[in-house]
DNA sequence: TTCCAGGCCCATG
DNA sequence: CATGGGCATGGA
């Protein structure tokens, strides 16, 4: 590993760091009081913040590895012409179209999902956080301890009884364990799901433990660059229904797949954080709970606006 | 206390 | 192919 200190000013442009390390895509970045966040590129520390459109920071990582990760080449004003111009896009492109998807670290990103599965944010985190301390390696810099994300050899050796116990992976233990051996022992090509076809690096992923359709989805979104790739999660589930299908009953989970695949395009994968992000932030939704009342949506919004 | 969380797996129609 | 129950843990 290179241990060159490097420091950056990267201008950037319709960018938003916090809101993108924050947006559900990626769990160990942390905050510190005075805005400057802590984090990893792959195993190399980074300390960054943003003055305006000005990324400043240092770490260990070169500038060409922060920005790939940041994906900050990513072309934004043609991503966003892309998109389906219904209001609800819209609003969420109003409200977080500065959201950048990154381009994590393949195992670090399927471990991580793996992971997460019937988890809240804040879960994931902690679960992140107790695996790379328990069986990461250690990276001091600038005065404070980082820990790598374990490797698939590191996981595969863990006892289960300490994933599930120690690190709190409850019923996910089994699912991590398992692949982590695959991967380790070279039964799966994590390079593969970047070139292949997308139906079929979807299905490649989902033949692994703990894998299934919205795990490989958010994997080939966050890690892979496959952009049309739209996670289906219980989040973006209930806002399409209630969003695309308002009043209509019996929507099955599989119109939903397949209104989603063919409405959202090839950068779907954006118009799925954006939605995604807006919705848990409480601004696209009606109140849930008893107070609702179904019957009061009154627009139909799976009509395109404009 | 109860409900729910960026689901997956397996057993049934 | 679609649906339902089970599964651990911890916030709200």
């Amino acid at each position: 590993m290179t241990d060159a200190v490097h420091q950056y000013a990267i201008s950037t442009e319709h960018y938003d760091l916090g809101l993108s390390l924050r947006s559900g895509q990626v769990f160990h970045w942390q905050e510190a009081d005075d805005g400057q966040w802590r984090g990893l590129v792959g195993d190399a520390p980074v300390l960054l913040r943003q003055e305006g459109d000005v990324l400043i920071g240092r770490g260990l990582a070169t500038p060409e590895a922060l920005a790939h990760y940041l994906a900050l080449d990513h072309p934004m004003r043609r991503i966003l012409r892309k998109l389906p111009r219904d209001r609800h896009l819209r609003a969420a492109a109003a409200y977080c179209g500065q959201l950048r998807l990154l381009r994590q670290p393949a195992w670090e990103c399927l471990a991580t999902f793996i992971t997460s599965a019937v988890k809240q944010v804040s879960h994931i985190a902690q679960i992140s956080g107790h695996l790379r301390r328990a069986y990461g390696q250690s990276v001091p810099f600038a005065g404070h301890t980082y820990h790598t994300y374990p490797t698939p050899a590191a996981l595969a050796e863990a006892p289960e009884r300490d994933l599930r116990e120690h690190a709190r992976l409850g019923w996910r233990a089994p699912h991590l364990r398992a692949t982590a051996e695959i991967i380790a022992g070279g039964g799966f090509d994590l390079a593969a799901p970047r070139t292949l076809p997308l139906p079929e690096a979807r299905k490649a992923l989902c033949a692994l433990p703990g894998v299934g359709e919205k795990v490989a989805n958010c994997v080939l979104l966050f890690a892979y660059e496959r952009l049309e790739a739209f996670p289906v999660d219980v989040w973006i589930e209930r806002m399409l229904r209630e969003l695309y299908f308002p009043g209509r009953d019996h929507v099955t989970a599989g119109e939903i797949r397949d209104f989603a695949a063919g409405y959202f395009g090839p950068y779907g994968g954006y118009a799925q954080q954006l939605l995604f992000h807006h919705g848990r932030a409480g601004r696209a939704l009606a109140p849930r709970g008893p107070a609702r009342k179904k019957s009061t949506v009154i627009v139909d919004a799976n009509s395109p606006m404009e």
